[in-house]
DNA sequence: TTAGTGTATTAAGACATTTAATACACTTAT
DNA sequence: ATAAGTGTATTAAATGTCTTAATACACTAA
């Protein structure tokens, strides 16, 4: 379901909020479904349950996914994060082609860019 | 010339690196200027000398200035700095543009996001 | 009642960043 | 030659974040 990278230097609570958001985000973990307990991910990403909890806060406080105690983490409905999610994805998109500007690099090599990450697989 | 975010949790090396490279990329910096002393920028902006000299020895290592011990650090000339400089922004849009992919966001939507910026003034 | 759930707390260790205090070699101007 | 200013290097300490670990508690479902 998720694999971690070990390696990079983003704490891993943060890698496994953002890995769930993006499979919600996609698809791939539909609204009403119940994610994995924080306990058997826990053990599932080799990681103590202390930073499954975290990140599952994390996502709850913005709106993936709802938290009920005793029972376990379900995904929202998109109803309630599709805007946020989209809001926060293309400042950052616009903020980065404004520093890509700034370099100096033309608007078609800008383009070019997004689309080829567009158009792989 | 520069004003550092202590509270933004990014390295105030990196900071200080970072800015200093726009100033470049942007012609704040004209090529063969010289940079305040490691010491100076240190006071000027209420952070150790290491701090300062660990950005200094970044920006040596990209290319964006010339260090000549016992003299100072000089703005390199663009040739120097310039393929980098793309380098590292394209693909920094690359990864925004994956991001924004993965969160669902639609090919067209996120070019006309990048238009918008350069069509901007 | 029992097992499984989310939640909370405290302690410890690892790690990166930053500061601090020096010291040394080099360059420039006097 | 001397002095002042430069980059560089080293070591130590302080700080803060992340992570693990070990518990404990309240809730839910079978």
């Amino acid at each position: 379901m998720i694999v971690l990278d070990f390696r990079d230097k983003r704490p891993l609570n943060e890698q496994v909020a953002e890995k769930i958001m993006n499979l919600i985000a996609q698809g791939g973990l539909a609204p009403g479904e119940r994610l994995p307990s924080v306990r058997n991910l826990a053990i599932d990403l080799s990681v103590n349950p202390n930073t499954v909890q975290r990140a599952y806060a994390a996502l709850e406080e913005k709106g993936y996914i709802t938290t009920i105690t005793g029972r376990g983490n379900y995904v929202s409905d998109e109803s309630n994060w599709k805007d946020s999610l989209y809001g926060e994805v293309l400042g950052e998109l616009k903020e980065t082609a404004l520093r890509v500007r700034a370099a100096g690099v033309g608007k078609e090599e800008a383009l070019k860019c997004v689309r080829e990450v567009y158009e792989r697989d």
